[in-house]
DNA sequence: GGTCTATTACCGAACGATCTGTTTGTTATG
DNA sequence: CATAACAAACAGATCGTTCGGTAATAGACC
């Protein structure tokens, strides 16, 4: 076996990265830019990613769906509804760190249609893990498909004011009122 | 007086030159993209904008700010809260094409940090709007602020949605509660 | 242990292409 | 005659990408 003297491990590679799509956008994100984050020259980023940008993108959308199958993971457990939902509140306010992180989803949200349609399924895996506590907790499914897709959108929203803004806070209220606002009976 | 054989108007050409803006992003939107949206060559774009593409982007700029204010105004209007919202939802409605048109300030997110404060203010005279019917109606000023800054995150993330997956029913939705959610006075 | 070789990560330098920004001159319109 | 629009080109920067070379390590062989 070979042995790789790697300056930077893939994982924290791959999400320096991701920040950056995230934050500029993926023409945005010019190789000078993915170059700094990731302290590695231009041609160096191309030895860890043979295939150039559309590569590098591809591990970060990889890497993005596994951090959401971590952080959506107890939508899908056992247990009461409101503690799961209160861990998945926990999770992606970690994720976002308080709002702070902008969204590798609503960055592609500006590029080719092609590109664009790469973040659906991100947002579905959301929606869906979102409607499944909505159900355990007794909501018809048909409304807690709407929740799960609306509340994905107050969370979006919140991360594009706090982009936008600077102002964390509605994000910070949304996370707060994730888990009454999918296991409440009533309307949202 | 001087007669200009205009084949374009200001309006229609900065409201087609905002849309490429809105839907590739500032950086996204070369010259080469808003010529062709504008029909008109560089050199005309260069006439009309001598300060080329940050020219753009202020007159853009401006004319969303304008085009927020008539979507806006009602929400200052006397009468009827509830009425007063409606017809505010019903331009917001208008203004994003039931969720088809994209949203220049979640473009902006992905500019310079000194570009993409010249949003801030958009967003922020667009909660203040919500906030000030939600007063009318009765609210705590501080719940309508909260309320106002919500709402404007729901319709925000709910325009991302859309443009990420051509999904336009969570937009529809968010349009479809705003009255009542504005002048309700339980919690959201 | 010492030496050779293969493999690997990384980098410097350059490529062609495209972009922005601007200029000059020409055509067409009112 | 003034203005709008265009064609064509320019320099300079930056884009994504490729190529060749260097340093460092691992294993093989003596």
């Amino acid at each position: 076996m070979t042995v790789r003297p790697v300056s930077i491990e893939d994982t924290p590679l791959i999400d320096a990265l991701s920040r950056v799509i995230g934050r500029h956008g993926f023409e945005g994100a010019s190789l000078q830019l993915l170059s700094d984050a990731a302290g590695l020259k231009r041609a160096s980023l191309y030895h860890r990613f043979p295939g150039g940008k559309d590569e590098i993108l591809a591990a970060a959308l990889d890497r993005a769906a596994e951090r959401f199958a971590v952080m959506l993971a107890p939508a899908f457990d056992e247990g009461n509804p409101g503690d799961r939902a209160a861990l998945v509140a926990e999770r992606i306010d970690e994720y976002y760190d308080g709002g702070q992180e902008s969204c590798l989803i609503v960055a592609l949200t500006l590029a080719d249609d092609e590109r664009r349609s790469m973040a659906a399924p991100c947002l579905s895996a959301w929606a869906d893990a979102f409607a499944a506590i909505a159900v355990d907790a007794g909501v018809a499914e048909a409304e807690a498909i709407e929740r799960g897709q609306d509340l994905v959108a107050q969370l979006e929203g919140a991360l594009v004011i706090a982009s936008s803004t600077g102002d964390r806070a509605p994000f910070r209220r949304a996370i707060a009122r994730l888990a009454r606002a999918l296991t409440s009976p009533s309307v949202l």
